[in-house]
DNA sequence: TTATTTTTTGGTATCGATACCATTCTTGAT
DNA sequence: ATCAAGAATGGTATCGATACCAAAAAATAA
């Protein structure tokens, strides 16, 4: 641990003779600078181990190169696919992003987004869609590109990638219905917090109606003890022992589904014949042998490789504010 | 979009009738600013949607109240209850964390290192062990706290939390061997870039040769299309299937263990009379009905939480520069 | 009342880079 | 040989905050 202090860009400029200016250039716009002193200023650079300060850089240039992103978790596989590939893009471009999760809780959005702005990022990513008066205050306020992910807003506060939870919802029950299941269940959900999980919700509901069946929804009361195992398997204490006619049961994650698909399996419920079993998410997990889950994919990747174009972009993501990259139900062995 | 600037302190400082630094004392020590211009102050603040530049603080104070972070990757469920720990602790005292993140590949480290040390971080934290020499020599030059987490180094940079894989896989190699299991495998751990699940091997191949056993390593050539599940999966054709006296199988990770669990069910192979199975990081899934997963589960929120502290307060952390937080064997059904 | 301490407040220099303008040095054209 | 145009280089102000010091105001002691 050396004592020192940072090295400057003064200190390069002394050793190789040169004006901070030239060094600032050697780095930034290099075909502008003599090859004798861009040989002596990289020398220096090297010798010196110096790393610019992009804090001074921003400052000035009023350009942090950083771009803010809050999620919601990154406790998530197919969630992490999005940050990868946003921060690979990103990354790519020279860019560095900030981190945010809210761990689901709406009243964090407001601190993080105050945390995040103090930085004064070149962009933000925001996760949820419904955002409190604060947050929306701010945002507007900022003259920042701000890109919504996931779920698409009904009207958004500038620019939007993702996809219809209440689409993929309702094309899935669709998908139960079609296959002739009369009794289906959307299981999960429950939480209003999770708002991509109730338009999901809500998509099956809307299908089922317009089939003139009638949803059943479990669990209807906040149990957030559980986990997506551990729900798949009260499902069947909680609401399959109640209603055994069931034959199809929706799940608001993958997670959820393979708790279902676990539980049936011990208790000798024959899936597809006696229950059909749906995900949603593209799980890594679902997709492989032992499990044969019929899902919507989503595409996690794209979705980030999108919005780092349209951060990098903006003009040309506002072209057409809402990115809708769609969905994949991918039907397997459980329906 | 507003189009406007960002709003200064300077003009929360005209608006309130007050000098720029009363403001910024109202900010950070208000006791020392009276009732009246600190009450002027903060509805100024409020009025303009004021949004402190901590860039510019950072500037002028060097501290810019960021920690810099590499990991190996964010797609991990326990490895992201690290950086819940570590975020949420640092958030909670006034600090944000950058993150980068280097998909395994370690010649990714030295540029995302660079990236980070360009915003002036007041602390590092580091997820492996054998660095580069580039990194190292930037690791040297700087005067900040730097933590290396997870797998303890034998010789810390700095400041070292974690607990020894080694250890890890040496007593769940005993706890096989205990258990009567005459032919044990190790599967998985063959990447030599993901250097904590190879120490892990290592810990399992000490622990056999301790008993006059012979290591069963498999696979032993890159493979690394093959996910946690698939490998699990693979292990039955490329191993069981070869030596088929194998009698107890440790995974690399709980997800490995979960594909082994589902192929064995699959062909009916008996757990754990006929094959005995062990895991690695106390995955959530491994612990929930439907498997019963023996496994070593790792303190991952203590790692994140002892990693903040340490940050924070530098000087007690290098008290013990390495601070090991050990492991729980958890041995359930499968063995 | 005056002297002395304590609290409150503001001015100015500064952090390390970039922007902008001015200057010097090339190079080629006339 | 002289001048114009362009490339290369450096000086200085600036970004928005904080540090440090000095001054003014208030509180206390003599």
């Amino acid at each position: 641990m050396g004592k020192e202090k940072w090295v400057t860009m003064k200190d390069v400029a002394n050793l190789a003779n040169v004006g901070t200016i030239t060094v600032s250039r050697v780095l930034r716009t290099p075909q502008k600078v003599s090859e004798p002193k861009r040989k002596r200023v990289l020398k220096a650079i090297e010798e010196l181990g110096y790393v610019p300060d992009n804090t001074a850089g921003a400052l000035s240039s009023s350009k942090s190169r950083v771009f803010g992103a809050i999620v919601s978790t990154i406790n998530d596989s197919v969630f992490a696919q999005t940050l990868d590939g946003l921060s690979s893009t990103l990354r790519a471009a020279g860019y560095e992003l900030l981190l945010t999760s809210t761990n689901y809780d709406p009243d964090v959005e407001e601190d993080a987004l105050r945390a995040l702005l103090a930085r004064r990022p070149d962009g933000i990513v925001l996760t949820s869609t419904t955002h409190s008066a604060g947050v929306s205050k701010l945002v507007e306020s900022v003259s920042i590109p701000v890109v919504e992910i996931w779920q698409l807003p009904s009207t958004p506060l500038d620019i939007a990638v993702g996809f219809s939870n209440f689409r993929a919802g309702y094309d899935m029950g669709r998908h139960l219905i079609d296959g002739g299941r009369k009794n289906i269940a959307f299981l999960g959900g429950h939480e209003p917090k999770n708002e991509r999980g109730c338009r999901r919700r809500d998509g099956y509901i809307a299908a089922l109606r317009d089939s003139g069946m009638v949803p059943i929804t479990w669990p209807n009361e906040d149990q957030d003890l559980l986990s997506g195992i551990e729900l798949g398997a009260a499902f069947f204490e909680g609401c399959l022992n109640e209603t055994p006619k069931i034959d199809g049961v929706m799940c608001v994650s993958d997670q959820v589904a393979l708790g279902v698909l676990c539980e049936a399996r011990r208790r000798n419920v024959e899936v597809p014949k006696d229950l059909a079993v749906a995900g949603f998410g593209g799980f890594e997990m679902s997709t492989q042998s032992g499990f044969d889950l019929t899902t919507i994919e989503v595409p996690g990747m794209e979705i980030g490789i999108a919005t780092a174009k349209a951060l990098l972009d903006p003009e040309a993501g506002r072209a057409n504010k809402v990115i809708d990259l769609g969905y994949k139900l991918v039907a397997r062995g459980t329906t």
